[in-house]
DNA sequence: AAAACAATTGAGTGGCTGTTCAACTGTTGA
DNA sequence: TCAACAGTTGAACAGCCACTCAATTGTTTT
């Protein structure tokens, strides 16, 4: 007997209980959406070496840019990326902006990030 | 008096003593690279709805396929991304690939990420 | 007021990547 | 042994995105 085949997939269920289960615990799709474009923010080398650089001091963009050896426009694309993603807050002086993590709790993930690839290598 | 403009970027040092500082702390490039390629692994709404439904539990493709209503070919590709970067492993039983968070550790960062989107939920 | 410069922004482009499609491998059961 | 099916894989294509370039804003200094 054919168990039932569902719409897109090209296959059918073999432990339906647990996909039932799964189903049902399953978060709101916004919500794993926000966690994937959450992710994504932290995705990129420039934006990670930034998030990084702000980890250890406040900085303005000419820093950052001085830092990555990058032209201030592209550094200040992805700090616009990064507050509009609310991980870096900023602060205006005169001509300058700093720009500094956002939160604790940002600073929590990233940094949970961090020790996660420094382990991996030691256990090389 | 001209400050020294450095190489790519197209300003001059601002803060000297930051940049020096920050610079001498930075680690390895590939450490920071490395942290950019694990995060991007987890940018994909595809890989986080796996991700999370194999922190609920242990699966098998097709019944991945049915819960995300997609292709085994589609999730597969997700799969084998996943398990390149040491995110899961597969454990085949007969027919069947069971696939499961690859450690505490993933677990860990991964949960940390969720708190936050929870977080941030409420707060608006 | 105007020059100088930090920073932002929008358009454009080249490279990256997620899905589809088709072919294939591996295992089981008849 | 062969059909059925779970799973994998490579090529191709479409959509996305990081940087460049040029123009603009905002602030300070002369």
């Amino acid at each position: 007997m054919q168990k039932n085949r569902v719409e897109v997939c090209d296959c059918s269920v073999i432990h339906q209980n647990i996909v039932d289960e799964v189903k049902e615990k399953m978060p709101e799709e916004t919500t794993l959406y926000d966690l994937a474009d959450f992710f994504k923010v932290l995705g990129d080398s420039t934006r990670v070496r930034i998030m990084w650089a702000l980890d250890t001091s406040e900085m303005c963009v000419c820093d950052l840019a001085v830092l990555l050896n990058m032209t201030k426009s592209a550094i200040s694309h992805q700090l616009a990326e990064l507050r509009r993603a609310d991980l870096v807050r900023t602060r205006r002086e005169g001509r300058n902006v700093y720009y500094s993590l956002a939160d604790d709790h940002v600073r929590d993930v990233f940094e949970k990030g961090m020790e996660h690839i420094l382990e991996q290598d030691n256990s090389l």
